[in-house]
DNA sequence: CAACATCTATCTTTAGATAGATAGAAACTT
DNA sequence: AAGTTTCTATCTATCTAAAGATAGATGTTG
């Protein structure tokens, strides 16, 4: 499943839902958005539970691409870190919108359990990559380690957009300890 | 404005939006929740964003409460830290729910403007406080410390979130370079 | 009595969802 | 090749539920 139409009603929803969240999307507003009718969404997604699952899977596979092209191995970790953080910082950026499964997290009691499951295996993608790359530069604790970066970049999100400012991104990633 | 009606609202209005956001609360909810009709609500609390703007105040102010029995000043800067983790860990814990302000945060740009300001004034008063703690204690660059502790207690809240685990919460904190 | 707090009743808008019609492309049949 | 059927993607039209909001009646109490 991926035609044009398919492309055009995730791309809609996800802008609206790294807006305000699983309930701030609706199959009006992405028909009106895309210029069709909100019935022609139901032909592609049955349901909106459906609709939010594909849309997270894709932004985790998105994500992931991203990730496996930064080299874990190789030496320099503090670079990768970097180049990891920069994965965020461009989401945010790039769109002035928060990381949708960062979001879906924050919202996990209200979500249909199918997207709630889609959304943990973005966490856990990312956890197991650091991991990796932890465990390859020989750091203790990897595991654990991992767990505070990720918590790091997805704070670090939340706090631009407390502040309506992606530079306060920058100011509250914190990589000095493997400097 | 403190009536027993008004804060059972409050109340129910703050479970409600701390399992899924602003839109995930309703006059209707709230109204069946506690036992009145929503056009009482509407008596008390006009518009949606009033009601959402005096919930998010309070939240903060509850918060400062909690935050002010912490003596900034005395040594072991270390378990001021872990005290302050601990207010945190406690909202997540007692109520198995993300931080309001956290969820608010996330998806402040489909706020209206008020609830928007007043959950910066959330992050803007816990800023200010861990300033003034890390000035107390001679750490360097305090305001860019502060920005960092602060994402990783809200980074840290997201991923207990995510996980369905409030036992990540406690492995995502990272105070070790205070140690 | 007057205020406060609640109720009933209702409005408009939006939501997700479904049934059934239609138009065009593809595939199959003779 | 012509005709027929089937599939695909869209449409129109409609349903039911829920949302925020408001007007005006009712009861309660100091």
């Amino acid at each position: 499943m991926s035609s044009d139409t398919v492309d055009r009603i995730l791309k809609s929803a996800e802008s609206q839902a790294r807006t305000g969240g699983y309930n701030a999307f609706s199959f009006r507003e992405i028909a009106k958005d895309i210029g069709i009718k909100s019935s022609s969404i139901h032909y592609h997604f049955p349901t909106k539970a459906d609709l939010a699952t594909e849309l997270t899977k894709r932004y985790t596979e998105k994500f992931t691409q991203h990730l496996e092209m930064i080299d874990v191995g190789g030496k320099d970790l503090i670079s990768k870190l970097s180049d990891y953080a920069d994965l965020f910082y461009e989401a945010l950026r790039t769109d002035q919108k928060m990381c949708l499964c960062g979001l879906f997290a924050a919202e996990a009691d209200a979500l249909p359990d199918e997207v709630k499951a889609q959304t943990q295996k973005f966490f856990k993608t990312n956890i197991s990559w650091l991991e990796d790359l932890l465990t390859k530069h020989d750091v203790p604790s990897p595991e654990s380690e991992a767990m505070k970066l990720l918590a790091n970049m997805e704070g670090a999100m939340l706090l631009a957009k407390a502040f309506e400012s992606e530079k306060h991104f920058k100011g509250a990633i914190d990589l000095s300890k493997f400097e």
